[in-house]
RNA sequence: GCACCCAUAGCUCAGCUGGAUAGAGCGCUGCCCUCCGAAGGCAGAGGCCAGAGGUUCGAAUCCUCUUGGGUGCGCCA
């Protein structure tokens, strides 16, 4: 569209080319210095190089010069092409920021395709934990971000209710129940001796009185364990309502059992002819003691990448924990998502393979999954690592990182790491009020922008977004100024790069690159006061000066809004 | 033994589909607050991107191997 008509062998290449420049220059979201790719005709095409990458270059930049929006096209080493957008291309971005709001970096990236993004998943035995609490922000901060890029996303929780785990929760909360009447107890091995299970305990005695007392285990076993996972999900969800994460559907596991949908899901890979009666060989190594070769039902795993076909289920003929999560994953494939996310903690790394191979069995590889693994979280007090054990049992809860430091804090700080790196969470640096502490310094970025508005609404400047949005900013042609627009101009695409690789925290060191050029500015003005935000007895200027600011707060609060945090309007 | 993840500045980490001189914070060095927007600011030093091969016009990025870490490995979920 930039080009004219270009009459050469090349003709697709330049097309290309034209296509990526005008892209960047369109969405305006690359630095004023861009490599442009020089291209060659691949050879295995056989077509023949008909012009140099520097002749081509030069063409280009030519072409280029007429676009008034470039102010300078100019080649420079093999073939590289460096164009400088004009001012008014950096001038004409906050009041389009402002217009549009967060909506802006908005995309259809995702063309309303259906995602399916399960986290959390923790089990409905106790409260949860800071390594729950990573997983639960990563997922619901990748959920949010790919539904700004345009995906219809659903969040998830799978309540592992049906396996021999909440068995032993119905016998702990027994014991419990026990001591409310008055009984010595003791914990074995194999229960969960926590005290979050004593008022739990109790409330059963409330119920139910003394019925269940002395009764043999086949009498109440079933409805304390209903009871008590009901309790346990109760906590769970007032400890994800305290981390602001929300859920759009739970799915029960027990849900599967007793309904034939465990054996439709396995009837169906049947059908593919990947189930099977066999032997797995003794794994390698660390041999487990009381190995004995046995026949098994398997999943041929190994058709689709597995190391190892997968028994499903076990030699007393009861499904492995493979079964019900094969027939959840098919569920939510007869759902008709388009794509699916699971969010899972580092010990279920050896469980990737097998859940991929087992959703590309039965999608026939259609529907992608990609399983993001997040690693552990550890925390530090005063630069020492730190374990707390308290009344919960010998993990930190969730419960108390945020009572401590609050769930915007938390949410920021766990978004500061790849999720396939560890974190090291320091109560007392995120909590820091300095220039390194990301979560301290975007935030006082926002809060900054609001006291300006805050102080030119006393000077009876107005500031309403319309006005703002509408004030010529021709003025502001100032390097650091400049620089805040560029950052800014950036978003869109971050955002949508942070969609497509389902990396959220890609986000979070934005916002901190913003605020950085946004305090760097801010900084400028104590020297040159022309810089500064509020101009003396010129509402023109300030206004102008202010839209780039508010423009900031705008993109710092879509950000934020992605990552779940709340953007403070001042600090204390 | 096998699989997956990781290795970037003294430290903690960024780095989009491979592109120009690899970035940030801390720490270090130097300069800057009697007043003005300093819960600081500006500038600088500091790297064979673990090592060795390979693909490519071009590699921190892709492939193979080696070394060094983390995690997981049949009837536990």
């Amino acid at each position: 569209m930039i080009l004219g008509e270009v009459s050469s062998g090349c003709w697709n290449d330049l097309q290309q080319a034209t296509g990526v420049a005008s892209m960047m220059v369109e969405q305006l979201g690359m630095s004023d210095k861009m490599g442009v790719r020089t291209y060659r005709n691949d050879h295995a095409e056989g077509a023949q190089f008909v012009l140099k990458p520097r002749d081509i270059a030069e063409a280009l930049a030519a072409k280029l010069r007429i676009d008034d929006r470039i102010a300078s096209a100019e080649v420079a080493g093999p073939g590289f092409l460096n164009l400088r957008l004009a001012p008014s291309v950096w001038q004409a971005l906050p009041g389009r920021i402002l217009n549009e709001g967060t909506e802006y970096g908005r995309t259809d990236f995702g063309q309303g395709q259906k995602v399916n993004v399960e986290y959390v998943s923790a089990n409905p035995t106790g409260p949860m934990h800071v390594g729950h609490a990573r997983g639960a922000i990563v997922g619901d901060a990748l959920a949010s971000l790919l539904a700004y890029a345009g995906y219809d996303v659903t969040r998830e929780y799978y309540i592992n209710d049906g396996g021999a785990q909440v068995d032993v929760l119905a016998r702990s909360v027994y014991l419990r129940y026990l001591e409310a009447h008055g009984r010595d107890v003791e914990f074995a091995d194999g229960t969960y001796p926590g005290d979050y299970l004593v008022p739990v305990g109790e409330a059963l005695k409330n119920m139910v009185g003394d019925e269940y007392v002395d009764q043999p285990e086949d009498v109440w076993l079933e409805k304390v364990r209903t009871f008590a996972t009901d309790q346990m999900m109760d906590l769970i969800r007032e400890d994800l309502a305290r981390l602001n994460v929300t859920m759009d559907h739970f799915f029960s596991e027990k849900s599967l059992y007793g309904t034939g949908r465990i054996e439709a899901a396995i009837d169906d890979l049947k059908g593919k002819g990947l189930i099977y009666r066999g032997t797995l060989e003794p794994p390698k190594g660390k041999l487990p003691e009381d190995w004995e070769p046995r026949e098994q039902t398997l999943f041929k795993s190994t058709d689709y990448g597995d190391d190892v076909d997968r028994p499903i289920m076990k030699s007393d003929g009861s499904w492995t924990y493979f079964a019900p999560d094969i027939a959840y994953h098919y569920d939510k494939l007869t759902r008709g998502f388009d794509a699916l996310i699971d969010v899972f903690g580092a010990d279920h790394g050896g469980y990737v393979k097998r859940m991929k191979a087992a959703v590309a069995a039965l999608s026939e590889a259609k529907v992608p999954v990609d399983i993001k693994l997040c690693q552990l979280v550890k925390l530090y007090k005063n630069g020492e690592p730190f374990k707390m054990s308290k009344r919960a049992g010998t993990f930190v809860t969730l419960r108390d990182v945020v009572d401590e430091v609050g769930s915007d804090v938390t949410r920021f700080v766990m978004l500061t790491r790849k999720n396939d790196a560890p974190l090291d969470f320091d109560f007392e640096k995120v909590q820091e009020q300095s220039k390194d502490n990301p979560v301290f310094y975007v935030q006082y970025a926002h809060a900054r922008v609001h006291s300006v508005l805050r102080k030119a609404k006393e000077a009876g400047i107005d500031v309403s977004i319309p006005t703002l949005a509408a004030t010529d900013l021709s003025n502001l042609s100032h390097e650091a100024e400049v620089n805040v627009a560029k950052k800014l101009a950036e978003w869109p695409r971050l955002a949508e790069i942070a969609a497509r690789t389902h990396e959220p925290h890609r986000v979070a060191f934005y916002l901190y690159e913003l605020a950085s050029d946004f305090h760097s500015l801010w900084n400028r003005g104590n020297d040159e006061v022309s810089l500064r935000f509020l101009q003396d007895g010129d509402a023109a200027t300030s206004q102008a000066k202010i839209a780039l600011a508010q423009a900031v707060a705008v993109v710092i609060s879509a950000g934020l809004g992605i990552l779940g945090v709340k953007p403070a309007e001042e600090m204390r």
